[in-house]
DNA sequence: ATATAAATGCAAATTATTTGCAAATTAATT
DNA sequence: AATTAATTTGCAAATAATTTGCATTTATAT
């Protein structure tokens, strides 16, 4: 349930933020703001959008990536914990299974940083463009 | 020699590109546009650094980042491949040598995609900031 | 040398993201 | 349950990074 997510990081139950996790849980994708805002049912502002899905990332509950297109990608971490490959050149996107190693215990005791989240994407040419 | 790294890469070689790599490398740190402007002793309009910038990364030259604080970061891709670590309150960073295997064949048999480039960022709680 | 293609500067536009503040909602306390 | 304290939300406006069109200059290819 979304509630025990949410309350779990510490934060307010909210029906807004319900609402949003819903909406991201059903997009099953990465998704910018407007898409999101598309998914719901709910209207939210999109200032209280942008507040709470910070929180919910640093909270390591939504991941939020980077694909070099100007706008910031959220999507829920859910079980199946993945990254992104990009096309360049279309911006062609698909899912790929890799990762770097999740156990972040070297970095953590070499730095000194407590890890909550990452991001990790990989950029090059599809198949289309490549030719 | 700047010459041949961008020559390798099919593009023109421009007094320009070659200061902005010069100021890149000087820099030895992820910079913005407005670090990278300063470092320079040459001027350079901005669009036109945010043009050649883009071109360099794809090539695979340079590295650019997002540490979620909304500008983008570039730093030379030299022989010392590494990322970062952030802290998401006080955005203080350090350098660490963990990468993914860079390998990518599998990903890039998988999905069809030629990999040029990736980001690779951790983000968490620096020592002051988590207690 | 000449022609073609690519890169640059300028100025203006676009648009994602942030901020301040008052009202509303949630959490904590008695 | 009722009250207080803390957090969240919406609204409107501001901020600032990045992009775009076009004319000119510079680099590459013939």
């Amino acid at each position: 349930m979304y509630r025990d997510i949410i309350k779990k990081s510490g934060l307010s139950i909210t029906t807004k933020r319900i609402a949003l996790l819903s909406a991201l849980d059903k997009a099953q994708r990465p998704v910018t703001i407007d898409e999101l805002r598309n998914q719901m049912t709910d209207t939210m502002d999109t200032s209280t959008m942008y507040r709470s899905l910070k929180k919910l990332v640093d909270a390591g509950i939504v991941y939020q990536t980077d694909f070099r297109d100007g706008v910031s990608y959220f999507e829920l971490q859910g079980d199946n914990h993945h990254h992104h490959v990009v096309c360049t050149e279309c911006k062609s996107r698909k899912s790929i299974d890799m990762c770097v190693n999740k156990n972040f215990n070297k970095v953590e005791k070499d730095t000194g940083y407590t890890i909550t989240n990452h991001i990790f994407e990989l950029f090059g040419l599809c198949e289309n463009c490549s030719s």
